[in-house]
DNA sequence: ACAAAAGTGTTAGGCCTACACCCATGA
DNA sequence: TCATGGGTGTAGGCCTAACACTTTTGT
């Protein structure tokens, strides 16, 4: 790491961060993983501890290869989650001259989806918790917009991207499923016409029946089809929903 | 303006600019406004004078309330072009960390629109040209790759909302309102049917002829129902072509 | 009169929407 | 046996896509 008050430039420059809005679905609600906000390790003044924050941080400029990696890299070190780089996708920049009372900061806020069931165990729980959408408290920072933006952008995305994929434990049933479509898109559909879609994709592919049963009449489980997801995730599709 | 070498920081900073796509529209062809690159005033090395370049530049730390702010303060100092800061639409962030060779640059590619007939005398021919999209030379730093970005947002953002406004014409033809889909998504469509279309959203309002006529049949002239525009853009709509 | 561009309306097919009944399970 | 949740198919409407001929004007 490198040392502290030798950096010297002719202009004035803004610190960077990256913040990472992580979404997480268990099969029954859309979640987003947030962290307590302790005392800074970076800054030489506190802002906001004790409070909800999306995990983040700042910029390694000789280390973080592109803005991803920060988020990557931060996202690590604040709640254990491990992800890929490639699976942050852009959401904006927020850099309002006054959104950090330290110093001027600007944002690049980025989301994930993640299997919530395989993940669940990694986040350190010392530090982070998933929160239901419906229940996240007041945020630092502008972190509350950058939540609201980061909802929006995953719903126009849900059109265009099977995000399914990335949010749906490996196997699941279509009721789940609608469910998360529901959940973020904030709409009630017919559950006919949902399996009918579903289904033309053809990406669905039927498990044989081998947990047990619960409750109800036993839903029909279904894994993802890589390989047609691959394909219609090049060709680009329309969910006309 | 601040004065230089003065700057300290515990950690490194990043520079941070703001990059201009600025799209413009002629009627026949869609374009872009490029710069010539010449000595650097803000840094103690120069990189790629002389070559063509986005618009673009600095982020001031102590004025500018936020990156678009930046894009159209560095717009109008570059190339004479005076744009609001809501016409700025963000790209996407472009942090690799070789991307400048000089020190490390990130920077927020924007793009905007605007109506080429009402602004070519605007801008200063000495430093600015517009280009059609077919002969865009290689570019400076990573600006290739950023312009394309942005080609690729503008066709996405086609689809959901009424771009035509911004880049036409106060007076215009459905063929030129034709053409310019066309030459945005790169795709021919039937003429009936995209008359059809635009008319059913009746956002196009006749305007008397008083043109001088030339070289064919004279087309119908249109301008655009800004009442209606309005009421669209608040429900979002939908293009499906 | 001929070539070039612009205007116009209809039809077929596909997709979205709405809708009702039966089945399996647990209480 | 009843309540709950899950599964399934069909009919109508709307929007999209395909398609040909006539009008105007300049040469």
């Amino acid at each position: 790491m490198a040392q502290k008050g030798q950096y010297i430039y002719e202009y004035p420059h803004p610190a960077v961060t990256a913040d990472c809005v992580v979404f997480g679905y268990d099969g029954k609600e859309l979640k987003v993983l947030l962290i307590k906000r302790g005392k800074e390790k970076e800054a030489s003044t506190t802002a906001y501890v004790g409070e909800w924050a999306l995990p983040g941080g700042f910029l390694d400029v000789e280390k973080d290869k592109t803005v991803a990696h920060t988020a990557a890299r931060e996202l690590k070190e604040e709640t254990g989650l491990k992800l890929s780089v490639k699976d942050f996708k852009e959401v904006g920049t927020f850099s309002d001259i006054k959104r950090d009372p330290r110093e001027r900061v600007i944002t690049i806020a980025h989301y994930a989806l993640v299997k919530l069931s395989a993940v669940e165990a990694d986040t350190d729980a010392e530090k982070a918790e998933w929160f239901c959408m419906e229940e996240v408290p007041s945020l630092a920072f502008d972190h509350d917009k950058i939540l609201r933006d980061a909802c929006s952008r995953l719903r126009q995305d849900i059109h265009f991207e099977p995000v399914g994929f990335e949010l749906m434990p490996e196997v699941f049933t279509l009721p789940q499923l609608q469910n998360l479509y529901e959940s973020i898109l904030e709409v009630k559909f017919d559950r006919r016409n949902f399996a009918n879609k579903m289904k033309h994709f053809g990406m669905l592919t039927e498990v044989p029946e081998e947990e047990p049963r619960h409750g109800t009449r036993t839903p029909i489980k279904y894994r993802f089809d890589k390989e047609n997801y691959e394909r219609f995730k090049a060709k680009g599709f329309q969910l006309e929903f």
